[in-house]
DNA sequence: GCAAACATGTAAGAGGTTACATGATTAC
DNA sequence: GTAATCATGTAACCTCTTACATGTTTGC
């Protein structure tokens, strides 16, 4: 069994067979199930998605490949997690995450270098990021993190009912962050005000 | 005058120009500077600050580039911005930023996937990751966001000193960001051991 | 003398972003 | 019919990360 290699990182990799793990699906289903979960605190691209799922395959054989060839002309291919690749997505799990990632938020070198702006152009940015933040934090707070896969296949792997409570915890890791923004904001709304 | 080009961010540029609009400096400098700021936010790597002031001085003329060729041996080059290189920097922080900035937080996707984990390393790695935050903060907690030039550079360029109510905002995000990840944590360790 | 800090670069490879490109199926 | 959604890919280009590479100056 080939190993990932030593690159930091390769986040989208487990990301995928993660979600393999719970069941068999297509680059789109993974494309739709992490724009709406992991996706929001580490996005991926359906270009990234479907090149990093042909990696998988070929270079390890962590996924296999099943082109739908029925009847139909839609050639959805639809991938499954091998043994390898479980033992490849436990092996991950298994060894602690060491450093804690960088923030990278464009507002704020614009913010750091700001000495030289009109106050007014200041503030609209930072109220028009406050509304950005206050839809975050509606939609955050409109799910409750179990919706993720159907009832129905939830059901169908009883395994995956233990995953939700850790869904739930990367979600109020959202609403925190959304909250915690929100709350920076209207400080440093008064505080340009105020100068 | 060549504008940057389309390409989103074009960050590090702008971080440059934002500090050598502050003094003329060498990339070492800079590279320090960074660390120290801008860099908690929106990290560069040396090799990224030396190329990346080569492409301002050769496409646009952004910056001037002069090499120390005194007496000494050591060649520090020292960069100053060009007019063409302040006009770029407030076209930039005139034009509002849109969007905001995607999380990319390594610890999230791993807790996600972690129903199938062992709960007591699960309970070490968060812990782990309690220790980074809590010395995150308490360094962040140790500067005052002013100490960024001396005093005497301050003095000899008054228009900086409007800058630092700025930076102490972005370090006010910088305590708030770790005091919220660490009230994440506590609410996560609790979870986790309750389940 | 030696270590730490100062100082600047190049190259290879990986990942991220945008654009181009195509076609099928479903719901109205 | 037609628009939205489903479905999959490639290419170009840019940024990020790591490693390699070299030499000077300052403080002890």
């Amino acid at each position: 069994m080939d190993k990932i290699t030593q690159y930091a990182g390769h986040m989208l990799r487990y990301i995928l067979l993660g979600f393999l793990n719970y069941r068999p699906m297509t680059g789109y289903e993974l494309k739709t199930l992490i724009d709406h979960s992991t996706g929001h605190f580490w996005h991926a691209y359906h270009s990234q998605i479907y090149t990093t799922l042909r990696k998988l395959e070929e270079d390890g054989r962590l996924v296999s490949e099943e082109e739908e060839a029925d009847d139909n002309k839609l050639n959805r291919r639809i991938y499954t997690i091998t043994s390898a690749g479980q033992a490849e997505l436990m092996q991950w799990l298994g060894e602690p995450l060491q450093e804690m990632s960088r923030v990278k938020e464009e507002l704020l070198p614009r913010l750091f270098f700001s000495g030289l702006r009109d106050k007014a152009a200041i503030l609209d940015e930072l109220r028009h990021h406050r509304r950005l933040h206050q839809q975050k934090l509606v939609y955050y707070e409109s799910i409750e993190g179990g919706e993720l896969l159907s009832p129905q296949a939830i059901e169908a792997n009883p395994a995956i009912a233990g995953e939700i409570p850790y869904w739930q915890m990367t979600l109020r890791f959202g609403r925190q962050y959304a909250r915690m923004y929100l709350n920076w904001l209207d400080e440093t709304i008064a505080s340009v005000e105020a100068l």
